[in-house]
DNA sequence: ATTCTAACA
DNA sequence: TGTTAGAA
C-alpha cells in the first residue's frame, strides 16, 4: 500500500509517516515513480510506534529497541530481549527524575504563591501595561 | 487523483 | 507537525 492508505489505516498524517522514515523507524521499498510501498505489516508496526512515543521514548530509542521487541497480537512484549528489558529500565529511571524534578519545581512555585507579607515588608511595584505595538498604536 | 521534496505567515 | 508550492 502507499502513504495515503498507510495514513488513513493509522490515523497518523502523511507527515508524520515520512517523519517517521527520517527517523529509521520505518523503510518502505520505493517505487520508479519515487512512491513510497508499505508492507501490510506496517500498519501495525506504526500502531507499536506510537505507543512508544507515549511511553516517553525518544524516537533513537524506538529505533534501536523496536527490532528486539517480541509481538503478542497487537501488544508488545519487552521480555524477549534481556538487554533491552535494562535499556527501558533506564529510561523508566529518566522519567522517576523527571517527576522529581518537576515536584520540587511545584513545592518552589507554591511556597511563592503561599507566602505572606511581613507587617513592614517593601512590596514591588507592578509593572505598568506594557504594549507590544508602538505608541502611535 | 496521489505522492514527492523542501521550506516556512 | 501542519501546511503549501511546484513538479512528476
Amino acid at each position: 500500500m502507499r502513504i495515503g492508505e498507510l495514513s488513513r489505516r493509522t490515523g497518523v498524517s502523511q507527515r508524520l509517516l515520512r517523519y517517521y522514515e527520517e527517523q529509521n523507524l520505518l523503510t518502505p521499498h520505493r517505487l520508479t515513480s519515487g512512491y513510497r510501498v508499505y508492507e501490510p505489516a506496517d500498519e501495525l508496526r506504526v500502531a507499536h510506534i506510537r505507543s512508544l512515543l507515549a511511553a516517553g521514548l525518544s524516537t533513537e530509542t524506538i529505533a534501536e529497541v523496536l527490532p528486539c521487541m517480541g509481538v503478542d497480537g497487537e501488544r508488545l512484549i519487552a521480555s524477549i530481549c534481556p538487554e533491552l528489558v535494562d535499556e527501558l529500565l533506564v529510561e523508566r529511571a529518566r522519567i522517576a527524575d523527571s517527576i522529581r524534578s518537576l515536584q520540587e519545581a511545584q513545592s518552589a512555585l507554591d511556597a511563592i504563591i503561599t507566602a505572606k507579607p511581613a507587617a513592614s515588608s517593601t512590596a514591588a511595584q507592578a509593572p505598568a501595561e506594557s504594549r507590544s505595538t508602538s505608541l502611535a498604536g
